[in-house]
DNA sequence: TATTATTATTAGTCTTATCTAATCATAATT
DNA sequence: AATTATGATTAGATAAGACTAATAATAATA
């Protein structure tokens, strides 16, 4: 009942690649994410495969079985509350965390997530507004509408990102962009799309595209 | 300058060695303390002296040089903060918190390190009365003067424990033993050296010999 | 549909960390 | 001092997880 870091990290690359399409996931995508070629990911997959943690047809991409979803979950809630944990009680800024929780996201002790997750008070979300798993594995699935899909005039709040690299994280906070911050979209530019926006400060800024695709929102009025 | 959570526990097992005895470490004790078998120690050992993280001569034992010493030091660090962190941040007994911290040492963020350090108030002592080295590696060298030592009448503060197994601190416990309690020995039996002791709450209890050599104590005035 | 491009797999190699069996060196004991 | 016991090392094997080169299957395109 026990698996190798490495394991646990192909099951969990496997969940997100399979959370953004509805189809089996690729051996390419899986190698893309973790950075290591495909042929370790096609050896990987057969060991994974044997163990009942993935269905997979040679050719035809993987799956999770119920099994290999749980252990996902498990590494998921425990990467998201260490990262609420550094923020919350470390002091450390929302840019800075993911590294360290690609780590401990690896300890084994449920009795410690027991009390990591009381600690915390039982949080709902991490500090780039992830939901976390409960202690069943239950998730809150969004309905991810991202910034690019708003229109001119409306206001929306800020309530995640799909970009978790400390490079947007940092750009993010050098525009004072925070989670629960309100966003007035005051014109989107025809020619590439950019967005002028006002944030809660009154003072408009203007964003490329691009961000606006990393930017998770919720219309002001949900 | 990153090394293997096994050359990790290398390092660790020869520092700790190292302070049992002024000798050199014998390739026999590393692979008990580390449960593993004599040739696999004996690669390990080539592998750490070529990296000169130790001093290595062919069946003549090994020692740290000053940068194996180093990493010893920063992962005993590491311990150390982490088992005062679950016991007093999280409320673990002193018996659960070894194996995890186990884990936690490897944890390669000096950044956190010093988090941790900080958010416990940079303590000198483990929930188990062991020193942890400060940030530059500095760490007070106690005598280790232990119960089988004392004579009939003395009393003495516990002010540590050789044995970290959760059998022996969960005995320790059960006869209301902990970190800086008092102990007056009552009377040491002739037929097998086991003490007859009082705590402060002058109950008498006979503990064995072996027990008594696996507590660390120091002298009521000291 | 035939060809080309992309993706996946197989085959074979490497490194790390482990093992067992056999040999060698040092220490202990008669 | 010779023998025996203990401990250390070498040699060779294995498993996990990575790689490159070659081949096979599927998808995209002319």
């Amino acid at each position: 009942m026990e698996y190798s870091q490495t394991e646990e990290n192909y099951l969990k690359a496997i969940y997100k690649l399979s959370k953004l399409q509805p189809k089996e996931v690729a051996t390419k995508s899986i190698g893309d994410m973790l950075e290591i070629k495909p042929p370790t990911v096609s050896d990987m997959l057969k060991k994974l495969s044997d163990k009942k943690l993935i269905k997979y047809a040679r050719y035809k991409g993987v799956s999770l079985t119920k099994e290999g979803e749980t252990i996902a979950l498990k590494i998921i809630r425990k990467h998201r509350l260490w990262e609420t944990f550094l923020v919350e009680k470390f002091k450390f800024k929302w840019d800075e965390v993911h590294a360290i929780a690609e780590q401990l996201e690896h300890i084994n002790s449920p009795e410690l997530v027991t009390r990591l997750d009381e600690f915390l008070d039982y949080p709902q979300f991490d500090p780039h507004g992830d939901p976390i798993p409960d202690k069943n594995g239950m998730i809150i699935q969004r309905v991810e509408k991202t910034l690019d899909k708003v229109e001119s005039g409306d206001q929306v709040v800020m309530v995640g990102v799909k970009d978790h690299s400390p490079n947007f994280l940092k750009y993010l906070e050098s525009l004072e962009f925070s989670l629960g911050g309100q966003i007035s979209v005051v014109n989107i530019i025809d020619y590439d799309k950019s967005y002028v926006i006002k944030t809660k400060d009154e003072s408009e800024k203007i964003i490329s595209h691009q961000v606006c695709k990393n930017i998770i929102i919720k219309k002001g009025d949900e």
